[in-house]
DNA sequence: CAGCGATGGTAAAACGGTTTCTCAAACATC
DNA sequence: GATGTTTGAGAAACCGTTTTACCATCGCTG
């Protein structure tokens, strides 16, 4: 810790003869002045180890170059690859990132929003566990633009979503193309809103006959539905399910039959949340939401919105991405970007 | 939207008839003057909805009331306990929390840092996925304080850790107790400290015979293991196993041997990582690290430190705990604070 | 050579607070 | 009633930048 005294401008200006104000210019690149002058107060601002102080540059340029990221999603699980999208996207811009867990506290996310306005973020992102709930805090009348990533916001506010709809249609497409005839669809509690639309894609991919199953979102109900599905005479030969878990369940209670997946059933899973999807056994083929994606994107959205560039509002969809792996079985030749879906495990 | 225009120190003083100093003063609670004033002053800042300007406060008390939280835990798996720990300790004091995810990345690490300490963060608290390495940056020479928390640092630092032997010790003896006999730990590489710790402090409590087996951190390295030990004559009645991945791993491969866990064999896992350990059949018995204690007090240091308040340098031991689920059997009841551990899930 | 527009630079005023210093009035003391 | 001593409050300096306004100097033109 040592305490070495932090260079202020002041002192760069005085070693480099000149005026504080023209030193501020120089490093700035902005105002008039001969390319010598600019030139030998860069050098004397690197020799020195100058780093303007970022508080002071933010009173006057109204600009803290910080944001705030709110979430109520507590495992991380949605709200670690938006975060590393968003960082990708601002680290270059200087900007840095305030994580806040607020669960599903409304006093604690008044709080938090509260102490991030107090510092003058530049904006805030909103992001959640789920696509279809609001987090218990109202966004809508700050004084600093706003993002919704993968949660519900207000009709007119900058939203982004990834299309449940084409990602479960290019499941099922994938599942059809494997020359599979009786597909399932194992899926969540239909009262989310991703779990209709995936089921609609399904239905309309597959045929409106084909069956939809609706559960909890965990292993047990993968189980429990293989148990159901095999008693009927013609059990189904791919089964695309609503998340990873429930795949996974549906995967190990399948082995457990002597059902060979892939060679008997394909199975697909959705999240691609790597640390169930690589674990399973085969690895499972699964729907990419791209939420690394949607965090850049967000980035930048919030990012053209603190500098006053226009943004249009409205649900901007990203879309999803199957990622093979060998949970489906089938020629996977076949598939022409096959390399760098490989890659994106 | 609404850019509702923020109110200054300087309204709120305008407002209540007195001068920026005194209502400064007033707010603060520090100068003098009649209780009437003080209270007038408060009111009308209340009713007005002041809120200071952290950054200008800043600026003039050189307390950002921000820290920084840098890791290269990607999963978020150790890190997010861990923030939610720090989160916890330091909301009240109104501090908010700059998160950092820097991979192995020395670049992109240095450039947090200098971001983090450019924004005048009043400490850095360092975290990792693995206690024995280093982040790829050196935090040793910043003009604030840092804390070490569940990764490793110079040895003068203030470092956190969870205590790997007394949770290995623990679930030893709680295997011991249960009447198991032959105890086998399956664990990772030991080319990991906590994998020494754990393996020491289980064969100090097992016997110096008990097999300790090493491999990777997977799921698959528990079906590997379990395969080569029901190879041998007497297969054990007890595995505790370094993580709960490679526990789910044995209880899975148990299962489809016909093993009954646990009535033939009790396991143990490690981590407590909720989303494996509860999706396990039976829900796994495992060691929590405290790691959201380790955070609360790790923020607590921080602070400490910021406020310059002495604090002793070294490695601080945290307890582990034993969460008791359903993969050990036994008489639960016997365990004298089960309600709390069952809760604790 | 007076007049004029660039050019290169500086002094000073922000930004929004906190803190130190100063000072008049009220009060206590002798 | 003259002389300290509190007490309450305000003026001004400061934190470290950016930005505005201003001012010399210079070269050019007519």
């Amino acid at each position: 810790m040592a305490k070495a005294e932090r260079i202020r401008i002041y002192d760069v200006a005085r070693v480099a003869g000149v005026s504080v104000a023209t030193a501020s210019k120089a490093l700035n690149d902005t105002g008039r002045m001969t390319d010598a002058t600019r030139t030998r107060v860069k050098q004397t601002a690197l020799a020195l180890g100058f780093r303007p102080n970022a508080m002071a540059r933010a009173l006057t340029q109204q600009r803290s170059f910080t944001i705030g990221l709110l979430t109520n999603d507590s495992y991380g699980r949605f709200t670690l690859p938006v975060m590393a999208g968003i960082n990708e996207a601002l680290v270059d811009q200087g900007v840095s990132v305030f994580l806040c867990g607020i669960e599903d506290d409304a006093a604690l996310g008044k709080i938090h929003v509260d102490a991030m306005l107090d510092k003058q973020v530049d904006g805030i992102i909103a992001t959640g566990k789920r696509i279809d709930r609001r987090l218990p805090v109202d966004l809508s009348e700050l004084p600093v633009p706003v993002v919704y990533a993968f949660t519900e916001g207000p009709v007119d506010a900058v939203t982004l979503v990834s299309d449940d709809a084409q990602g479960a249609r290019e499941a099922t497409e994938w599942l059809l193309g494997l020359g599979r005839q009786r597909l399932v669809h194992v899926t969540g509690p239909d009262s989310f809103a991703s779990v209709s639309a995936r089921a609609g894609a399904f239905r309309e991919a597959a045929g409106a006959a084909a069956a939809v199953l609706h559960g909890p979102w965990s292993e047990a109900w993968g189980h429990a539905a293989v148990a159901q599905l095999w008693q009927q005479e013609t059990p189904p030969d791919a089964i695309f399910c609503g998340n990873d878990q429930i795949a996974r369940g549906v995967v190990d209670a399948l082995r457990e039959r002597g059902v060979d997946v892939p060679a008997d059933v394909s199975v697909i899973g959705f999240d691609n949340w790597e640390i169930v999807a690589a674990a399973t056994r085969p690895p499972l083929t699964t729907v990419d939401m791209n939420l690394k994606e949607l965090g850049r994107v967000a980035g930048r959205l919030i990012l053209d919105l603190a500098e006053g560039k226009p943004v249009e509002p409205g649900i901007r969809t990203l879309p999803c991405k199957l990622v093979v792996r060998q949970s489906c079985g089938g020629d996977m030749l076949a598939r022409p970007n096959r390399q760098e879906e490989l890659q994106g495990i």
